[in-house]
DNA sequence: GGCCCCGTTGCTCATGTGAGCAGGATCACC
DNA sequence: GGTGATCCTGCTCACATGAGCAACGGGGCC
């Protein structure tokens, strides 16, 4: 038996006793006849070594370590993560993310008086996890298109309106398709008067909040009805891995199809690269490869995520 | 927000500054503006709150809190529980449960001067985890029948035989098959000269050392022979939860079938019960029922056992 | 409205723990 | 077999932490 190999079953033995029946490391030294500060050294071995691990189970519980090296490894300006441990569901991880996300947009010093913010399911769960108050008289404002066109009517307005009442403030939606038809149409909706002044004052927001979607057939677009599942495949054979307010991206970050891209009303994917403060907030495993493509190419400088897709980003 | 829910949300946020940042609790209490008291007032809730779980990640640790309410709830003279966090396979939990085994027989005082065992693959492998020299002149003695009838001849013997020599002693070994087909062969077997004397000698022994096996088909007696798979079937409809040295018991440690015990050569249960030590060695799922089984009805003293098994025994 | 009770707060003090350091053992290499 | 480098040990000291305690404050009850 080497000498390595005692001294990694005495660190396991003083971690038990340390750890699991918070005996002090004199009183552990006395039992393994070692001196205190051996016991001392061991405990750390142990640590270094990877044999303890502490998790913090909580719904609201992060894993700041993996913020800081999203951080620094991928050049973000902050980043949320949260903990994975102890989740049943995927629901459960998109909750926790939602949750985390409103938080953060809480926390937001200083308060954004006017927010562009996208729609669809993670918008929506956070919208009504924000608390009444969040803010003062934030003015919300939409900065992809969302008439939905034949399911669930209005959650894209309830989201924006319910993050407006709760901050105080009042939501300006923009009265459009998501993606058009015809290019000629597109161009003329944003040429009317009201459509454009929302757009203008999408492009002046403070900060936008957005999701991004998996490029898969349980796509909102889909379940919406601006695409069928057909153009989602043809997409994916294109190379496309999500989209975000409505723009189809690949892995590299661009325009996956620009003729669809042309179609598709809102603001650009440039344009929200130059924002002072793009929050995504991307979970779950479906949206790996979404939000690999969003962090590489700088379309956000906040990612809200869970702890396995982050993981996903740093190792990927 | 209630303001028991800020403080837990607080103590979470701690909890990431202190675990996973490595901050002391006056840094925390700088970033979270609060006392250093407050601080470690939230930590010590968390921790009692059970958000806080510690683990040791290592083939060897054991779970001494749970060994402590065995003892306890159950009555055991001894126990030792080797943690599943981190097992890949049930090879891999039994291969741990024969180490930790291996461990507590070496570090038994004073060293049995003569060791009755039963043999099987947890035996077995207890016997290749034992290091050479592990006692100073042990005898080693069967305790039940094994002559295997076709496959593996000579395990049950190379398990005496090994644990033995790495004692530095010897091994007797019961020459006689584990169960015999007529009560008459087996009275006869037990009155032969040779044979009546390794029973005596196990009756002596200072210490038992055995495992358990379950009621079905894997079992070590179809393996070897002795029973056919039709016969446990019966066995376990008669109400069988396993076997302990070659006799099947109930579920409250109750011989299930006389006329078959009557026919099976070694000690007997009640020689078993009545020893100074009796060490059982029982890992796995399938193995729950005849650990309780074992533990309930006092068949052994000391348990070497899994965590899962273990809190089998403490919850159901 | 006053009073009491109980939970919370911020403290003192004793204990537990980690950093850093000098002496000593161990090993390889000459 | 000597010698130097390296690791390990047991220490001092400074800091971090938990126990216990008095003061405070808020809420319920008379």
């Amino acid at each position: 038996m080497h000498v390595d190999e005692v001294d990694e079953l005495l660190s396991i033995r003083a971690a038990e006793l340390y750890y699991e029946e918070n005996k002090t490391q004199d009183e552990i030294g006395q039992a393994l006849r070692l001196t205190r500060w051996k016991v001392g050294r061991l405990l750390a071995q142990a640590k270094q070594r990877g044999f303890i691990r502490i998790e913090i189970l909580h719904p609201r519980a992060r894993r700041l370590p993996i913020e800081r090296r999203l951080r620094e490894e991928r050049g973000l300006a902050d980043a949320i993560v949260v903990s994975t441990a102890g989740v049943q569901s995927p629901e459960e991880l998109q909750e926790r993310t939602a949750q985390a996300a409103a938080d953060y947009l809480t926390a937001i010093r200083p308060v954004p008086r006017t927010l562009g913010v996208s729609w669809g399911r993670t918008l929506f769960e956070i919208s009504q996890h924000l608390r009444s108050g969040w803010a003062t008289g934030v003015n919300v404002v939409q900065i992809n298109g969302g008439v939905s066109l034949n399911r669930r009517p209005g959650t894209a307005a309830a989201t924006a309106v319910g993050i407006a009442q709760k901050g105080g403030g009042s939501a300006t939606l923009l009265p459009s398709p998501a993606i058009l038809e015809r290019l000629a149409t597109k161009e003329a909706i944003e040429s009317d008067r009201v459509v454009a002044a929302v757009i203008e004052l999408a492009r002046s927001a403070d900060a936008y909040l957005f999701s991004a979607g998996a490029a898969d057939h349980s796509s909102v677009h889909v379940e919406s009805g601006y695409l069928s599942p057909a153009d989602v495949d043809v997409l994916v054979q294109k190379g496309a891995v999500g989209d975000i307010v409505g723009r189809y991206i690949d892995s590299d970050g661009n325009i996956v199809d620009p003729a669809l891209d042309a179609r598709t009303v809102g603001l650009t994917l440039d344009e929200l690269r130059s924002a002072e403060l793009a929050v995504a907030v991307i979970a779950g495993s479906a949206k790996h490869a979404v939000a690999d493509a969003v962090v590489r190419s700088g379309l956000c400088s906040v990612l809200v995520t869970d702890e396995a897709t982050a993981l996903h980003l740093l190792n990927g």
